[in-house]
DNA sequence: GCGTTAAATGTAAGCGCTTACATTTTTTCA
DNA sequence: TGAAAAAATGTAAGCGCTTACATTTAACGC
């Protein structure tokens, strides 16, 4: 209704033009450059340099532009600046899911950091999917993305393709390989979970299961799958009777996949999660089957997210870096954008936290 | 660098026009409407009409059309898209913090139902800082936002201003007030606690205390604090012997007003914590200082967030139809934005989460 | 004081779209 | 079958900016 009634005001282009005029809004609404200019006194090239090259313009002039803008309240309309520049100062990234807190951190992290050099973050997410994956990059890209941050390697080829193509640099995060050529400031999944495992076997465990995030079209998660299963070998444990569970990370499908795992034959004596989600998960449901934990059965996580602390038992589980990885990730992206050069990459540290989920098998 | 030298790329149009040329990208590296134009051997219209009207085309010129725009992976830029249709189907919200989860499950309603419209959200953060959100509003118009959602009534007089100088919809959510003349689609922040303090003084106890947010700023925890004294009132408790401790809603502030509270003369037998994110890290304080909840000190939370069950014991809280409020705030826009009338507007519901964190006072 | 150079500002051509209006093609029906 | 109406498509004018290039103004050196 309001917005309609926006369009029939849009009429002053017919009216008499008092160039004079104070009258500081353009008829849409919004007061434009050329509102600023005319108010200003200047040309619309002067009151685009006050706002991007500020020392291109004397002081005197400059000043005075700049009170027309804080006067009228002008904004930069962002899509016609894209159009011209050809440059927004956006960077985007695709996540694979915005529904728990895996990934806040480290986004929040990369948030401040790119604020901190002038850039702003678009969020989209892919669900685990990968062509809509590809669909939230093409979407990214046309709302102006500089940059592109993504999550893991694996992806459609088409993704890399393109990115290539329009010549925008990208950074992948959150995982790690020797010798991958993509420019990537993450971890080593698969030692970072190796490590925890090994820990796990060390401590006398060998019945343990796992419960994954799928892992299909999931790097980080397989890479995991494979660190478990790494330790196992190691400490002589055939790797077949390893049960590992795929499901989505949500608390209640930890929770599923835990009950299952306790009702069967064999119940394992640890159970080691792809992530802290999942592992809050099994927390509720090993407490719900009256089982102690870690007296009955240990749970390891993966994150070291907030509520890894809040839980009771408190979870051991695998601190991630993920502050410090957003702002490497950022950083990184900066130095692509300006074009200076990067040092070679150095996989980011993760370490255990011993808390209490875990502890020496049940005799 | 590599945005750089596109400048120096951008010479198609002085090169000899090869119409019949199968070289499907301009220069720029995106594929323009004018590629698929060319390819599709149309004009950029006809291009533009099968993309946002695509009954106004015949169906074989559409087909050959959306195949090109297929095969060539064409995304319409949206800044000249938004430049030139005046209107981005996008809708932007100011919330005022990311740092916790008391907005991601509303947001996520309400970005699922205006998805299902064909709109897109854009979120901006305001930190709980009015001049900031003033700042984010202008930026989410500058980048087009069609309409806008708002947290609460209380703002800079400004910000109504512009957007109903700009004609632009908006609806605030997560509050309603009787009488108010702004669209709202909340719930009644003081009948809310009100109910809640009603019940725990009605088990009896008589030293009240609150752990709210800054209320400075912020009416939705002004309500509830008067909410509190409200019930206080009722059940002839003196509000002035009724401790409020102001701060940012975060687990560990919690925590430390908690200590607060219990390291003074008169200990509170209840805490009423201004959401669940201070009534957890309240719970966690108070299970360090080795006090049983509720046992020894009932605390009471608002929103009913996932925490709220992880933490041992699980909060009695206020559950906020999240999900609710959300997708009905996107109907709202959505129904301002294509003019249609929207009926008489209603508070939600709330209602008492009765599990384990609140008790009759020890005696 | 004046030519020369540098600094400040202005002019205007797009950036990639949408859409009012003009033109061409197809359909309809006397 | 052909004129009128309807449908399909094309033409081109911006939308609000940035920036290469042109012009004007100020600063400088002798």
């Amino acid at each position: 209704m309001r917005s309609r009634l926006a369009f029939y005001w849009r009429t002053s282009k017919t009216l008499p033009k008092q160039t004079t005029s104070q009258r500081p809004k353009s008829s849409s609404g919004s007061p434009t450059l050329e509102d600023v200019a005319r108010l200003a006194g200047v040309s619309t090239a002067t009151v685009s340099r006050c706002l991007n090259s500020p020392d291109r313009v004397v002081e005197r002039t400059r000043n005075r532009v700049l009170q027309v803008v804080h006067d009228i309240g002008y904004a930069p309309n962002f899509g016609a600046r894209a159009l011209a520049a050809r440059r927004t100062n956006t960077v985007g990234v695709v996540i694979p899911t915005m529904e728990n807190a895996i990934f806040a951190r480290g986004l929040q992290a990369f948030q401040e950091e790119l604020g901190r050099h002038g850039f702003t973050l678009l969020v989209a997410s892919s669900s685990y999917q990968p062509e809509l994956e590809m669909l939230q990059v093409r979407t990214l890209l046309a709302r102006g993305a500089d940059a592109l941050m993504l999550i893991g390697f694996e992806r459609q080829q088409e993704v890399y393709d393109i990115l290539d193509r329009r010549g925008v640099p990208y950074v992948i995060s959150w995982a790690y390989h020797e010798g991958q050529e993509a420019p990537a400031i993450g971890f080593d999944n698969r030692l970072a979970m190796a490590e925890l495992a090994r820990h796990v076997t060390g401590l006398g465990h060998r019945r343990l299961a796992v419960i994954s995030a799928p892992q299909a079209e999931n790097d980080r998660a397989r890479d995991r799958v494979l660190g478990v299963m790494d330790a196992c070998r190691e400490a002589g444990i055939n790797t077949d009777g390893v049960t590992v569970i795929e499901t989505p990370y949500a608390i209640e499908n930890g929770a599923a996949a835990m009950e299952r795992l306790m009702s069967g034959a064999s119940r394992p004596t640890a159970v080691l999660c792809g992530n802290d989600v999942l592992a809050v998960g099994a927390v509720r449901a090993a407490t719900r089957l009256g089982l102690r934990v870690p007296g009955d059965v240990s749970i390891t996580g993966f994150d070291d997210i907030e509520i890894a602390q809040i839980i009771e038992p408190p979870l051991t589980t695998i601190h991630v870096p993920h502050r410090q990885m957003g702002r490497q990730a950022a950083q990184m992206i900066v130095s692509l954008l300006h074009g200076t050069p990067v040092g070679p990459l150095r996989p980011l540290d993760t370490h255990i936290v011993h808390r209490t989920s875990l502890g020496p098998p049940h005799t």
